[in-house]
RNA sequence: GCGAAAGUGGCGGAAUUGGCAGACGCGCCAGACUUAGGAUCUGGUCCCGCAAGGGGUGGGGGUUCGAGUCCCCCCUUUCGCACCA
């Protein structure tokens, strides 16, 4: 190790400096241009991670880089900083949420100063404030009063770890909590607050259109949630009764082939139907029965189809026939309207269902090209051509749907529908460590908003959370009683707290200005800043946060808080970074501590390999061994630059505001170095500009330290004069300064700079410079690769043409055959066609 | 089942609009300097072949003077959603 190149002290000395000297300042020029650098809201769960390093190493670049192009920056950072994991580990070691949170962000923050991020340290934000409760606050009570807010009792997904609720969204495919993943989620009927997000399902989707700078997948995976599709209602009646049964169909030209009709067990007609029943004690049974085995918050992957018939019947309205009425267990209660005609022929499960139980199965379309078997084997599910469909028979699908919801519309038994499927928004914790939600309830007057006034409900001290289950408010009877706010008699709190997603919804916008307290964002501060230039953060979050944010801007919108819909303009999912091939966690033992990588090979080898080792949007696998790539260039760049220093800065500098240089006046060498220093300025200021590609931008600069050290006899000699050198070096470590800032801001010291690189415009490339004068073309018979040639930029086609033809390797290859024709393409390539 | 992304050397990856496949780095091989090398430097490194040459970007077909890139079919992997009617 060379060792004049100390990382560990030219990074602390850098780190520093910066602090004392407030580089990085929002508001340093109040008309310039701005950009809006923001990474994911991180939970301070007591260190960084790879992830993290990854994410704030990306957005740093960007920072700095729109920073030295002229825009003010704003680069903010906060801590969503309470919730379950600050209340479970403060149980587990006995000590007070707000101290564990706190210690946690100071060590995280060190991390994050360690690790060289240019934030603005004074807009720093955490969500556990009473001033943040406030205003949290205030945005439930305004959606209260617009019934976004509302409360009921309902069947609730719950984490036995956590003991509390869990919103849909948090729930994870395979059945568990997002938190615990071995914890398999249960369902509990709760009284709940619920914020109403299907009321703007509709925006939601139709607004993803906007967003063509977020990635297709995160779309893609927002539409599938929300989950629109256009369906038909359709009202049979079970005689019996005389009550209409409501069924929710996307196919109602397969209603001809409706051999019965399923009831969710939870559907509100099967208490009626027990009641009427012959025998309503084994019907009771035998639905509790199906009701057990039925499809639960998603715990079940393949469920047994099972069901029982109830003994009633419907009658279809478009034939009149009556068809049998049957609980069963894969209806989904929260779905349409928690009952389904069933079609065996055209619907798959429904054929599964009715072959196992022996109902009949009736074909209603065909393919159109060909006919169906005598007997199916399975649904046809596609569109097609109707028969046995009475006057419909022989209409084509898309026809037949029109047409018969029209009629349904006209004879009144039916109606065009449209169904989602994403759920409103459960917000209600049954735990200590968040905003109370600001209601009382009130014997006289019911539930009651606390008024603006009496605003934050701020937490009881003292309460020692037990993780029961049990809100831990409610046994803090100084929190629970209070006055009713509107008759001022005896009322009592609510008890649960709002889930932090409610914090993340809306930090983005309190970062410009994060300590106004008179409101909860500033309306100028917004206007100038918004939308978020550019937001970067994992995929997890693509239905959670990245929806719940998206509503947040409506309902601010919507408040008058803000003029735009959508306030994230772009989007940036980064990889994860893997160890040995999965997800780094604590629990599988494979965490690369960035700390100890700092103290090892320094921040910047871990920025730059972090970088290096694959495109930003793609997962990586950490490499112990790839990483000393990084740190061999960085020392090489090091050893470099120090070796010519002193000579280099006996000239005035070049790298900012130079004249041109005179091609003319230009040693051979001399302008090897110069094009491949422009070259590379041109590859990476073009990447900054939007595609991210970091990883070549890192092997350009490696590129142009090759070209460095092949031309080191002639600097050596003093044939590349120090003044070409000097430009060469200075705009290299301008670019490194990008990703390796420490080192180069030590560099550009030697270099004889007093400010940081950060105070430097960011230099402009060429383009003269950066053009080959010279350039070697590739001469190809029949497309295949036969010799090459050397010519002179601006040479004329027919030279070309001339010169490929007369090139020797490529002769033998003509081989006196006729020449049909010749392609150049310029700069290129030549490739003659022969017969 | 629906939706999305991806498949290139031993490895990470490059090739931005169809134009010299494998940049850059890791690893490996050889050499130099060394008491030493886990330091540094130099050279080599897609496959077959002594060579000329041939083959080559998951597989098959197509468009084109020319395809990793565009079109069609298939295979594989990853991710998301899912008894959603």
């Amino acid at each position: 190790m060379d060792p004049n190149y100390d990382p560990q002290k030219i990074e602390t000395k850098w780190q520093r400096r910066w602090e004392e000297s407030k580089l990085f300042d929002a508001d340093a020029e109040p008309g310039r241009r701005k950009y809006y650098v923001l990474e994911m809201f991180p939970y301070p769960s007591g260190a960084l991670h790879m992830g993290h390093v990854r994410n704030y190493t990306l957005g740093d670049a960007l920072a700095r880089y729109m920073w030295m192009k002229g825009h003010n920056v704003l680069h903010p950072i906060g801590w969503d900083a309470f919730g379950l994991p600050a209340e479970n580990a403060a149980i587990k070691h006995g000590r007070d949420p707000a101290d564990w949170t706190f210690s946690n962000i100071d060590v995280m923050r060190e991390q994050l100063k360690r690790l060289g991020v240019s934030y603005d340290w004074r807009r720093e934000l955490a969500t556990c404030t009473p001033e943040y409760y406030r205003w949290n606050q205030w945005f439930f009570l305004r959606m209260f009063e617009r019934g976004l807010a509302y409360r009921k009792k309902s069947w609730v997904n719950w984490c036995p770890q956590c003991a509390t609720v869990l919103a849909n969204e948090q729930v994870l495919p395979s059945g568990t909590c997002w938190r615990h993943e071995d914890t398999p989620v249960v369902e509990r009927e709760l009284e709940q607050w619920f914020l109403k997000i299907t009321d703007y399902a509709e925006q939601l989707l139709d607004d993803t259109q906007e967003l063509v700078r977020w990635p297709d997948r995160v779309l893609a995976m927002q539409r599938n949630w929300i989950g629109k599709s256009l369906g038909t209602e359709v009202d049979f009646v079970v005689p019996e009764l005389g009550e209409p049964l409501r069924i929710f169909t996307t196919r109602v030209d397969t209603i001809f082939g409706c051999t019965a009709v399923f009831l969710a067990p939870e559907h509100p007609l099967v208490s009626k139907l027990i009641s009427h029943s012959k025998d309503p004690e084994k019907l009771r049974a035998e639905a509790e029965r199906i009701k057990a085995s039925a499809v639960r918050a998603r715990v079940e992957v393949d469920l047994e189809k099972l069901g029982i018939a109830t003994g009633f019947t419907a009658r279809n309205p478009y034939n009149g026939e009556l068809v049998p009425v049957w609980l069963a267990n894969f209806i989904l209660m929260e779905y349409g309207t928690g009952a389904v005609m069933a079609v065996p022929a055209g619907d798959q499960r429904d054929f599964d269902f009715c072959t196992k139980y022996g109902i009949p199965v009736r074909p209603v379309v065909a393919p159109l090209d060909r006919d169906l078997p005598e007997k199916l084997e399975a649904a046809y599910t596609d569109y097609g051509r109707l028969i046995n469909s009475g006057p419909y028979t022989g209409l084509k699908s898309e026809e037949a749907i029109e047409r018969m919801t029209k009629d349904a519309e006209t004879k009144g038994f039916g109606k065009v529908t449209i169904q989602y499927r994403i759920k409103d928004w459960g917000i209600s914790r049954q735990r200590y460590w968040g905003t109370p939600i600001p209601v009382v309830y009130c014997d006289g007057c019911g539930i009651v908003p606390v008024p603006d006034k009496d605003l934050p409900v701020l937490l009881p001290k003292g309460v020692k959370p037990t993780g029961e289950g049990i809100s831990p408010l409610a046994g803090v009877p100084e929190f629970v009683n209070t006055s009713c706010p509107k008759c001022g008699g005896a009322a009592r709190r609510e008890t649960d707290t709002m889930d932090t997603f409610i914090d993340s919804s809306w930090y983005f916008y309190r970062y410009t200005e994060p300590n106004i307290s008179t409101a909860a964002t500033s309306g100028p501060a917004i206007e100038y800043w918004f939308p978020v230039d550019q937001y970067i953060g994992g995929i997890t979050h693509a239905t959670l946060h990245l929806i719940y944010m998206r509503f947040f801007a409506k309902v601010m919108r919507d408040i008058g808080l803000v003029k735009f819909s959508e306030p994230v303009a772009r989007l940036f999912t980064q990889g994860m970074v893997l160890k040995d091939g999965s997800a780094m966690s604590k629990s599988k033992g494979n965490v690369v501590d960035p700390t100890e990588m700092f103290a090892k090979y320094g921040a910047d080898t871990v920025r730059v390999y972090v970088l290096f080792a694959a495109p930003p949007e793609r997962d990586f696998d950490w490499s112990e061994t790839a990483i000393e790539g990084a740190s061999r260039f960085l020392a090489r760049v090091h050893r470099f630059v120090s070796r010519y220093a002193d000579r280099v800065r006996s000239v005035p500098p070049q790298a900012t505001g130079e004249g041109k240089w005179d091609l003319a006046q230009l040693a051979l060498e001399e302008r090897h170095l110069l094009r491949k220093a422009h070259q590379t300025l041109r590859h990476v200021t073009e990447d900054m500009e939007g595609r991210w590609h970091y990883n070549t931008d890192i092997a350009m600069t490696m590129e142009l330290v090759n070209e460095l050290t092949d031309l080191d006899e002639a600097i050596e000699t003093g044939k590349v004069r120090s003044a070409v050198l000097r430009t060469a070096l200075e705009y290299l470590v301008l670019m490194l300064s990008l990703f390796a800032p420490h080192i180069a801001d030590e560099l550009w010291e030697g270099l004889g700079h007093s400010e940081p690189t950060l105070r430097v415009a960011w230099p402009a490339f060429d383009p003269e410079l950066a053009a080959e004068e010279e350039l070697e073309m590739a001469v190809q018979v029949n497309g295949r690769l036969r010799g090459r040639i050397r010519v002179a930029v601006d040479v004329g086609e027919e030279e070309i043409r001339r010169r490929a033809q007369s090139e020797e390797s490529v002769v033998q290859h003509l081989n006196g055959r006729q020449v049909v024709k010749i392609i150049v393409v310029p700069q290129k390539l030549v490739n003659i066609v022969v017969k």
